[in-house]
DNA sequence: GGCGTCTCGTTCAAATTTGAACTGTGATGC
DNA sequence: GCATCACAGTTCAAATTTGAACGAGACGCC
């Protein structure tokens, strides 16, 4: 292995914009959320990923790796949301191991009224900043590096 | 009012793989980090910007500024960092309210230390992965976004 | 000087996250 | 059948983060 390749300074300028720019852009949003709709910026996401499924539901693993969590991460916010009426949990009939994650009927009420506030507020925060080239980049690089990641090693749910 | 802008395809492309790959890439580095040098990402990007810094020595809330962090999470953490002798604390002769955190030698040798293999995989799983002008895209797009976050409301250091 | 208001950093309890065990069950090879 | 390994989800204690409240000072204004 020969020396160091160090960041020059416009990869120090994307370096840095990204780590700062999520970090400040989720505390906006989980912020928001929580004033808003009493959650917070996982739980909707958590929420978002089980009304896109069919019939509303995930395994626990399936939903862990979605949302970058932990298992055990997992199974604590899914507990919180169980005890809010907004997901409950399913046995699997054909593997007795596996537990699903459903959305409640109150589960999706609650993502639909919070929903419109926080897109709006990514739109204003990130989206609405970006030129059209620059966020087709970002979906492109980012979802490339993120594909790798996925498939690289680990699936994602560490735990 | 009006109804909800709701994300198009390419926007929903583009958050996601922005989420994602931060989620993913936070808890790669923090691994490799706790496993070659015994120290958290947070901690890295903390002396990291303290050697960057004038006499290795900040304010305590110009640096929760920086990292984006809480105030109190910061005391934590240099609480943390000084029980391991990798930061000192010093009292500001001026403004007796006032605290700087200072870069203690064994903390900038153990950055030092820890360096070249941290750069290395933000090469590996990011920067490389990046094409150059979805590089510019990045940090260009970025760095515009986390401007106006800063200007915007608060400073960042919500706490 | 005295008063109200802001800032700096810390403290505290509660909420959350982490990672390592652990339970119970499939799957696989012999 | 039965070891053995892998997997799904949970549990637990320890580490970390959060947000509100606090103490001590600055700072401006009268």
């Amino acid at each position: 292995m020969g020396r160091t390749r160090w960041l020059n300074a416009e990869e120090k300028r994307a370096w840095n914009a990204f780590i700062g720019t999520y970090e400040l852009l989720n505390r906006r949003l989980d912020q928001q959320l929580k004033q808003d709709s009493g959650i917070s910026h996982l739980q909707y996401v958590i929420l978002a990923r089980l009304s896109a499924a069919p019939d509303h539901e995930l395994r626990m693993t399936e939903l862990a790796c979605a949302v970058s969590n932990s298992k055990s991460g997992l199974t604590y916010q899914i507990g919180q949301l169980e005890r809010a009426g907004l997901v409950r949990r399913r046995a699997c009939e054909s593997d007795p191991r596996a537990v699903y994650a459903v959305l409640t009927d109150e589960g999706m009420a609650l993502l639909e009224q919070a929903a419109p506030g926080h897109v709006a507020l990514v739109r204003e925060l990130l989206i609405d900043v970006l030129t059209p080239d620059q966020l087709t980049a970002l979906a492109d690089g980012l979802g490339e590096v993120n594909r790798r990641m996925l498939t690289d090693r680990d699936p994602g749910c560490s735990d």
